[in-house]
RNA sequence: CGGCGUAUAGCGCAGCCUGGUAGCGCGCCAGCUUUGGGAGCUGGAUGUCGUGGGUUCAAAUCCCCCUACGCCGACCA
């Protein structure tokens, strides 16, 4: 490509409304445009990554026998009726509206579109397994979209979908579409990590989530240095092997003025925050005033509480219902002298505490030496209820965990028949009966992979793209052409040379200053490039830099295309 | 959805408090000079100051409504 012929528009600065490091470097180079709140138009420089993406991810679905299919993008309201998601899926779900009134959604997924192509494709076991897969844009009508593309409320999707006869069948592809996804992260060049991930109201038995690891991540994952465990912090649990020691501290009463959080409480009385419980007044569907108790430093984990029996659409209690409730304002709530209707639930950590500190359930006070059972009831219910924290030890029990974030980019899912059961989807098995099918799901953020690679790849210059996404491989800069008839002679051979060669060469041909050119090709990431000078030319040699090299390297000019050539052949991402 | 904030040229911003001819930087266009790290000079184009209403002789500026956008949002009791 000829920079003459491409569309480069950088901007030296970035919009001032965008947050992360992908978003501003995706909109300063022009990659993507804003349309609306999360909706982008993808510009040249942009979909030349993303279809990089898209090509990956689909040669490697292909190879691991799955079939692509497009289904349509709206979807009439009956067939979400059938399972009951038409009103489930909330307001993420745009729907829309024909001339007749006939009502549709624009597809967030498409559980619902490929089950009904299953149902009327797949009569017989004999067709099974089948995989069948396509990648487009969805939408999902988000609360908040934020970061670009990274949560966007159009975004591209690969989304698989998997039928079989039995579980057994079904597990066999999802361990296939598991090690699928490893192969596609790593051809990606992305540093990745597959957990263990909640499987959420959809049920099923099985669900694990890849993520690109980065700082900016929007998950906490917890995994094992000694062992395979990692998952998400959602559900990885919390064990705890220590044994309540006996009392040996009188409970007293001590002035905390100002002293609403743990970690003030602790640092007034010159104790471990760990030695602290904290309370947190929730309210559950039924309307009973709960306290859930965990430890000072230790956090409230939600989906864990949420499964407990009657905790399932439990919402944070108000100001004035913890007043009422315990007659006392919030920050010095605790489990003393609490009423007898009030249901208190403990983290397995805070069970077996004793001698520990607490609100006193009186504005400004605190009590120490607090012990179960002898100054305040034993729990109503003991449960593991918190988040993992780094140190814990692991579950698996070898070793403890440690914390890194990540950028959710696959997911995959045991569905079982929850959907071919509600459509009614099945085959004729061998005793030729109708048999309910079970289905798996798998789903990459195609266009969330782009914003991620960025988030994982960046310095102060700009962009640094893994060889096998990067909008192009090499550019090829001539220093003074317009001056010099040997320098635009040069750069254009070298430029065919390698085009023949099969790189994706960006020449650039705008006369510009060095600076410029320089500043562009760092800002896009471009991962090689090559510097045509007079004088280098006139001894035969042209000038090398990597996008992550510190300095320049002389090359011979005519060995330049071989000498590159074998500077990348050792990259697993060309193929 | 709740709280807070913002809206002035393509982008980044000032002006608003204290009402009186709409500005700066970058970018864009033209010319000349320049050409190994985002050039210099000269000249130029571009704004219904987010929408609607109100106050006023006069509104970007003060007041009200709306819209869009952004940030934060269980909690740390």
């Amino acid at each position: 490509m000829r920079m003459s012929q491409f569309h480069l528009n950088t901007y030296k600065e970035s919009p001032s409304d965008a947050e992360v490091m992908s978003q501003k470097l995706m909109l300063r180079t022009g990659m993507i445009r804003k349309l609306s709140g999360g909706i982008y138009t993808w510009a040249p420089l942009g979909l030349r990554v993303l279809r990089k993406v898209e090509g990956i991810v689909r040669e490697e679905m292909n190879r691991a026998g799955a079939l692509e299919i497009l289904m349509p993008a709206i979807a009439p309201k009956e067939l979400w009726q059938e399972t009951g998601r038409w009103d489930q899926f909330g307001a993420q779900l745009l729907k829309m509206t024909d001339r007749a009134g006939r009502e549709f959604c624009f597809g967030p997924t498409h559980e619902e579109v490929v089950t009904d192509f299953a149902r009327q494709e797949l009569k017989s076991y004999k067709q099974l397994p089948k995989n069948f897969y396509q990648i487009q844009m969805k939408f999902r009508d988000e609360i908040r979209p934020r970061f670009g593309v990274m949560r966007g409320r159009e975004f591209l999707m690969k989304d698989a979908y998997s039928f079989h006869l039995d579980e057994a069948g079904l597990l066999r592809e999802y361990q296939n579409m598991f090690d699928t996804y490893s192969r596609i992260f790593t051809r990606l060049g992305l540093k990745f990590r597959a957990v263990q991930a909640d499987t959420g109201a959809i049920g099923g038995s099985g669900s694990h989530e890849f993520h690109v690891l980065a700082s900016s991540g929007e998950d906490a994952l917890a995994y094992c240095e000694n062992s395979d465990f990692a998952a998400n912090v959602e559900m990885a649990p919390a064990i705890c092997t220590d044994v309540r020691g006996a009392a040996t501290q009188v409970m007293e009463k001590v002035s905390t003025p100002k002293q609403t959080s743990c970690e003030a409480v602790a640092d007034l009385l010159g104790i471990d925050i760990k030695r602290t419980v904290k309370a947190i007044a929730v309210m559950p569907s039924n309307s009973q005033f709960t306290l859930v108790l965990v430890r000072g430093d230790h956090s409230v984990n939600e989906i864990k509480l949420g499964k407990l029996p009657g905790m399932a659409d439990y919402r944070l209690a108000t100001e004035a219902e913890i007043r009422e409730s315990m007659g006392c304002v919030p920050g010095f709530i605790g489990p003393v002298n609490a009423k007898l209707e009030i249901k208190i639930i403990s983290d397995l950590t805070v069970a077996s505490m004793h001698d520990f500190v607490c609100g006193a359930n009186e504005a400004k006070f605190h009590l120490t030496g607090v012990n179960f059972g002898r100054d305040c009831a034993e729990p109503d219910h003991i449960s593991d209820v918190r988040n993992v924290i780094a140190g814990d030890l692991s579950p698996d029990g070898k070793g403890t965990l440690s914390i890194a974030r990540g950028i959710e980019v696959g997911h995959v899912f045991q569905l079982g028949q929850k959907y071919a059961a509600a459509m009614n989807a099945t085959v004729l098995d061998d005793q030729q009966k109708a048999s309910v099918m079970f289905m798996g799901c798998y789903g990459i953020g195609v266009s969330r992979i782009v914003g991620a690679a960025i988030e994982q790849n960046f310095d102060a210059r700009g962009m640094i793209w893994p060889a096998a996404i990067a909008p192009f491989d090499i550019a090829v800069l001539p220093m003074n052409a317009h001056a010099s008839e040997a320098v635009k002679a040069a750069s254009e051979a070298l430029y065919q040379e390698l085009t023949a060669a099969g790189f994706d060469v960006l020449l650039d041909d705008r006369n510009a200053r060095a600076g410029v050119m320089f500043a562009d090709q760092e800002l896009v990431g471009i991962p090689h490039r090559v510097v045509l000078g007079e004088k280098g030319l006139a001894a035969g040699t042209v000038e090398y830099q990597g996008r992550r090299d510190a300095e320049s390297q002389q090359v011979v000019q005519a060995e330049f295309v071989g000498w590159l050539r074998a500077r990348v052949s050792d990259s697993v991402s060309r193929t």
